[in-house]
DNA sequence: CCCGTTGTTGACGGATCGGTCCATAACTCG
DNA sequence: CGAGTTATGGACCGATCCGTCAACAACGGG
């Protein structure tokens, strides 16, 4: 009944996220996005509503895939609990330290920019945080059924702290560190999980 | 010979900082440092160049004040090692969550927005880490002295994870975890330390 | 007491910001 | 093949961006 869109929807999103998660929020301007994109600023404003839902949606996306992702990486037999946490850990530090141009993760860099002046970034980066949390959890809690972890230890607590490490090896890799530093933190933080007595 | 200073510059610092600080590199203009340093413009460039080269000068001084107070705060007899490295790790965490505006630390909000793009920052942050690190590993040497902690473990490595733990920490915080979570966090660290056998 | 030097101020410039608007295009339905 | 509806692209808006500049102010040396 009406004009039918030319562009496709998620390669748009993917191109502009491409241009904040590089220049960041407050540096991305919606001429940068309209040129990224292909897309005239009236279109852009028109599918989207302007430069804030833009990158609510954006950010939402990516923090929902994020989050799909550790839950996926993380589940499975009881059998494998313990060698999935393992893998996990050292996958997110050598990520880390692949990506030279320290982009980082687009979760920790806009929590990191806007969760002071913007709630719905720090609401969504919460939820994702805790997503991840609790499959961090969960396999801890396979872990120690399986008689991997020590199951006096307390399984949220330890997802917890986990979940600093790879959030901290993170900030570290952001900071320039070294390659094999970044990795030694991955392997002394499984060194110090807690294995059955 | 010449007119002089009407203006603090230790004063103009700390005004830019907390602009800096609150609003991003990016997020903050030089009108915006003007009107809160009370100087015109053409005083502010006159006396520090520019918006990057006083953005540099900034995050220099609170870098190298971050390391000392943290230098500070673990350098001591070997007797009180331990109890100077829980101390730390408790208030670093008890700091964050008092942080309710979420503001977090400037070192680690201004590399996460600038160290992809700005290689003065990435290289003052991770010389400013590494600061830190060195200061935890001759802690956790001098609490090995002490008969504290294991002292089969690798100082340099602990000192490393203890750096992520605290990084994650203040990216959890930034997040909008809850206070006891945080709390949390430090206790399983402290409690996962490698005590002597 | 005037001159050279430097600090101060706010107007100014060209570029860019987020966002709007309109003429035009592409489609469906009658 | 109109009529109605939505998409498109870019000109355009006022505000703001970083940085410059010129007029003026305050000092010390001669």
């Amino acid at each position: 009944m009406a004009r039918p869109r030319t562009f496709d929807e998620g390669a748009v999103l993917d191109a502009a996220r491409e241009r904040f998660w590089t220049s960041g929020y407050a540096g991305t301007s919606m001429d940068a996005v309209a040129a990224a994109t292909g897309l005239g600023k009236g279109s852009l404003y028109g599918a989207f509503g302007g430069k804030h839902e833009l990158f609510l949606r954006i950010f939402d996306a990516y923090c929902t895939d994020v989050a799909d992702r550790v839950i996926d990486a993380l589940t499975g037999p009881d059998d494998g609990a313990y060698d999935r946490l393992c893998v996990h850990i050292r996958a997110a530090a050598a990520g880390i330290a692949a990506d030279r141009s320290h982009r980082g993760c687009l979760l920790a860099k806009s929590a990191a920019e806007l969760s002071e002046h913007d709630p719905d970034v720090t609401l969504r980066a919460r939820q994702t945080l805790e997503r991840i949390t609790s499959a961090l959890a969960d396999d801890i809690r396979a872990a120690q059924r399986h008689g991997d972890l020590d199951s006096s230890a307390d399984a949220e607590q330890l997802a917890l702290l986990v979940l600093a490490v790879l959030r901290g090896t993170e900030a570290l890799g952001k900071a320039g560190m070294d390659d094999d530093q970044l990795a030694s933190v991955a392997e002394t933080a499984i060194a110090l999980l807690p294995r059955t007595e």
